[in-house]
RNA sequence: GCGGGCGUGGCGGAAUUGGUAGACGCGCCGGGUUUAGGACCCGGUGGGGCAACUCAUGGAGGUUCGAGUCCUCUCGCCCGCACCA
């Protein structure tokens, strides 16, 4: 006998026999091909596209297999549920593959797809595989550079010279986006060095308010993400205000330097000017001057520094004055110009007017060089406020202060707006750049931190930029009836090549003139790739359009999109831009790709995330081999709720599957028994009542879990029924149990855990229940919540806040008789003491306060 | 420095609006079944105490009949951002 115990099973569950069985029938049947089913409400679960790197580790069976989660059981309430997978094909690790392994990027990458798409039939995906799509197959990148076409139209495609991002180790440019917050390159974590280069940019910025302000209706995501994006966009409101250039007698030339602030109100106490070290004007203002030695200095520093060094602000402050001057619009007073390291040329307009009093940058910098600090803004309790009222020409030249003070408070010192409220968005913040602007030197301005995005890449594996560079025309967009323009496959990597090195990839003719020309080498960004798959899916297969619109408005938007945190800012917010100027294109009807996000935590090892370079990499397909993927799928479920990081351990995947163990004897017996009709129907008992409600209470906890993505507690819940349907077992005896109630628990477990544990499911349903239609094409069990509440509760009876007896109370009762019987049960503890107060929570508790 | 998150048994983790802390699982202990082991079934399992009880959610206060949950302070860990004018 394979299974002792008190049950008589025919058959042990045997995962790897009939996972592997239905895997192929489902395959045979088309059992998750789906079609735009206008009688259905859709829904759009997707998981983001993995990069083909090998085969599949614990991150991608965690995120896939919650996805397929939520997708099965979406199917099984009546949807039309649309749920694809793909590859994000393009890119440079098949670059150093191939070099590695002296093969072909095409090679490694075609090959890595075909061994994943196995591993993911192998956990059993519900994909719709004829929607599959590679962002390296032609018939994808196509509508990629159709795109960039439309968008050049738009103009929003600009080819220009400006420092970048340069990563040596993988030689190629980077976006802002791309450079982490240390300086160093998103993928290698090389620190990355600015170079002059001309590159292509997407105008992202332009859309820079919209993917601010349309945050707000993404109430289905993580309020992390957007904060991280809304800072990543950083909006500052504030003012233009022109500065003229003068000479050491105050001359004024017709030059005028733009500067941008948030503080147009300090700007009396503007004492010096600062310029960046990158400044197109600093070499012309200082040239032939004695100046010119000390700033050349401060130059040559402020290039020697790392991106390192100078984003974590530790460099120290330097400057040198350049001998020049400009003149402050609002007084008339003559400024020195100066230049330092501490002003950035990628903000605003890479130069400052600098109030010492007002910004503790300003401050340190007034003081290290003996620059004065007129005080501006005070601080209502500021002994100054008092001191200073009235005074509008400078009285005080320096503030007695340790630090500057940037906040809100009262003008001094400051002409006609003396008096005024000063600070971040203030009175005379307004009524400073108001003055400004009639008189034409100034501005209200909003200035964004966001950058445009630079899209190319100096890479062969990915997808070729279609313009054309014609030595009469200038740059020349390739005509639509002209792509693809395809990435040709003989550029042998491994010598280091790319298009550039292959003329007969490069020498064309211009589409405009007929004469020679060449076309770009560079190909794009691997997130331009990334930013519009989504919608593809909709209609993969289309090739005469990126899509049938009809199609997109029916699935789109994403219903549900999971993915990892670390596409907070990147892949997310390039999506939602390319989704904007879709709409803006008529292409789609939505201004939002992704109506709900959830950022599954990551797999960890020893504290640290999995990689092959940590050698902490736990391989599904040994478990697989052991337990079947049904408990591994649903094991690392179990383990943390999904948003949450994990750390893998062995240890329970054990217990998963003897559980499963359980509920497949549970199931099995029942079906027998019931079959065989041994047995005396007894329902109504108090036994066969308690299991009744508690598989009620279970749908409806296990219905409510995955709504809300607790799938870890949902799988607990299932626990529960089966040790419930157990108990029930165990002391009800052969001959008195309900049998149609026991088979109508093993249904409905073996229903509630088809999302779960498809494969045991399907067995269960078809095999042993006797079903003829597929487990994943029944309905999902409906809560009942009469059922599932109870006729006798238990209450606790609290006494001075802590718990002194447990009562049975029949629902219905009574407060009084609730009330009463709650003070017979405690009289122990009221004896002699005056009650107080009596509190009752219905269902709950009662509550006695003594004295 | 700024912003966000997290601290609950030996472990992973549960706890509607404040309402029985520790669901569920692992591990461990005991029992049954078995020639034995494994598998399976049943029971126990936060600390202290023979017990009635009592102490427990990083720490210290507070609000409340009642706090893991709310408030104040504090310690520790993690993650973003960081010279943004």
């Amino acid at each position: 006998m394979p299974d002792g115990g008190r049950f008589n099973v025919s058959t042990k569950y045997n995962p790897h026999e009939i996972e592997i069985k239905w895997q192929e029938v489902w395959e045979r049947d088309g059992l998750y091909k789906v079609t735009e089913d206008p009688d259905k409400d859709k829904y759009y679960v997707l998981e983001m596209f993995p990069y083909p790197s090998g085969d599949i580790h614990m991150g991608h069976v965690r995120n896939y297999t919650i996805g397929d989660v939520v997708a099965r059981q979406l199917t099984m309430t009546g949807k039309s549920v649309l749920h694809p997978m793909g590859w994000d094909s393009f890119g440079l690790p098949a670059e150093n593959a191939a070099i590695k392994s002296n093969t072909h990027p095409a090679t490694w990458t075609y090959k890595n797809i075909e061994r994943q798409i196995a591993n993911f039939q192998r956990m059993g995906f519900s994909y719709d595989w004829d929607r599959k799509l590679a962002s390296s197959d032609v018939e994808y990148y196509r509508w990629g550079q159709w795109i960039f076409l439309q968008f050049w139209e738009r103009g929003l495609v600009e080819r220009r010279k400006s420092p970048v991002n340069w990563c040596p180790d993988c030689k190629t440019v980077l976006a802002n986006e791309q450079v982490l917050g240390d300086g160093v390159c998103w993928r290698c974590k090389s620190v990355v060095e600015k170079r002059d280069l001309e590159q292509w940019y997407f105008k992202i910025t332009e859309y820079a308010q919209e993917l601010l302000d349309d945050l707000d209706t993404l109430t289905g995501w993580p309020e992390r993400v957007k904060t991280m994006q809304a800072n990543w966009i950083g909006r500052s409101e504030g003012a233009e205000v022109d500065f003229t250039l003068c000479d050491a007698e105050g001359e004024p030339s017709d030059q005028k330097i733009t500067v941008f602030t948030t503080r147009p109100d300090t700007l009396f106490g503007c004492t010096f000017f600062l310029l960046a070290p990158e400044h197109s004007l600093v070499h012309e203002l200082v040239h032939g001057t004695e100046y010119a030695a000390d700033v050349a200095a401060v130059v040559e520093q402020a290039k020697r520094e790392t991106a390192v060094e100078r984003a974590s602000g530790e460099a120290p402050k330097l400057g040198a004055f350049t001998g020049r001057y400009v003149i402050n619009p609002v007084n008339g007073e003559k400024v020195p110009v100066w230049v330092s390291n501490y002003v950035l040329m990628d903000y605003g307009t890479g130069a400052v007017m600098a109030v010492p009093s007002g910004d503790q940058r300003d401050f340190e910098f007034a003081r290290k060089y003996g620059l004065p600090v007129p005080p501006v803004v005070v601080a209502k309790g500021d002994p100054l406020a008092t001191e200073l009222a009235g005074y509008c020409d400078c009285h005080m030249k320096d503030a007695p202060w340790e630090e500057a003070y940037d906040g809100p408070g009262i003008m001094v010192q400051s002409g006609d707006f003396t008096g005024m409220q000063g600070g971040k968005g203030s009175e005379g913040m307004k009524a400073v750049t108001e003055s400004l602007l009639e008189r034409g030197e100034g501005r209200f301005s909003i200035n964004f931190r966001l950058r445009d995005w630079l899209i190319s890449r100096q890479r062969y594996w990915g997808n070729p930029i279609p313009a054309i560079h014609c030595p009469a025309c200038g740059l020349v967009p390739v005509p639509e009836d002209q792509l693809p323009v395809v990435l040709p496959q003989d550029v042998d990597v491994t010598k280091g090549e790319t298009l550039a090195d292959h003329p007969e990839f490069y020498e064309t003719t211009c589409p405009k003139c007929g004469g020679a020309a060449r076309r770009e080498t560079d190909t794009m960004d691997t997130f331009t790739c990334s930013s519009w798959y989504y919608i593809r899916y909709a209609d993969a297969r289309n090739s005469e359009a990126i899509w049938d619109k009809d199609k997109a408005d029916y699935w789109m938007p994403v219903d549900q999109y999971i993915g990892g945190i670390e596409h907070a800012i990147l892949h997310l917010l390039y999506s939602r831009f390319f989704t904007k100027v879709f709409r803006d294109m008529g292409i789609v009807e939505f201004n939002e790709p992704f109506t709900n996000l959830l950022t599954q935590g990551m797999v960890k090892m020893d504290g640290e995330v999995m990689s092959k370079s940590k050698g902490n990499v736990v391989s599904p397909d040994e478990m697989i081999e052991k337990y079947g993927c049904d408990a591994l799928r649903a094991y690392i479920l179990f383990m943390a709720p999904p948003d949450k990081d994990l750390e893998w351990s062995y240890e329970g995947l054990d217990g998963m599957y003897r559980w499963l163990g359980r509920v497949w004897r549970l199931v099995t017996s029942a079906a027998e028994e019931s079959a065989s009709g041994c047995g005396v129907a007894a329902s109504g008992d108090a036994a066969a009542k308690k299991l009744h409600r508690e598989m009620h209470r279970v749908i409806g906890k296990v219905t409510q879990d995955i709504a809300a993505f607790q799938l870890n507690t949902s799988i607990a819940a299932m626990m529960e029924l089966t040790n419930a349907a157990y108990e029930y077992r165990n002391t009800v005896e052969e001959g008195s149990r309900d049998l149609a109630l026991m088979r109508d628990v093993a249904e409905t477990l073996t229903l509630l855990l088809a999302p779960y544990t498809p494969h045991m499911s399907e067995e269960l349903w078809r095999e042993v229940l006797g079903k003829d239609v597929s487990v994943h094409r029944a309905s999902w069990p409906v809560f009942d919540a009469g059922a599932a509440s109870a006729d006798v509760v238990e209450m606790v009876v609290q006494v001075n806040g802590k718990v002194r007896a447990k009562m049975q109370i029949e629902v219905g009762v009574a407060e009084e008789d609730i009330i009463a019987a709650a003070l017979t049960e405690v009289s122990d503890w009221i004896e002699n003491k005056e009650v107080v107060k009596v509190l009752v929570v219905a269902g709950r508790l009662v509550s006695v306060v003594v004295k």
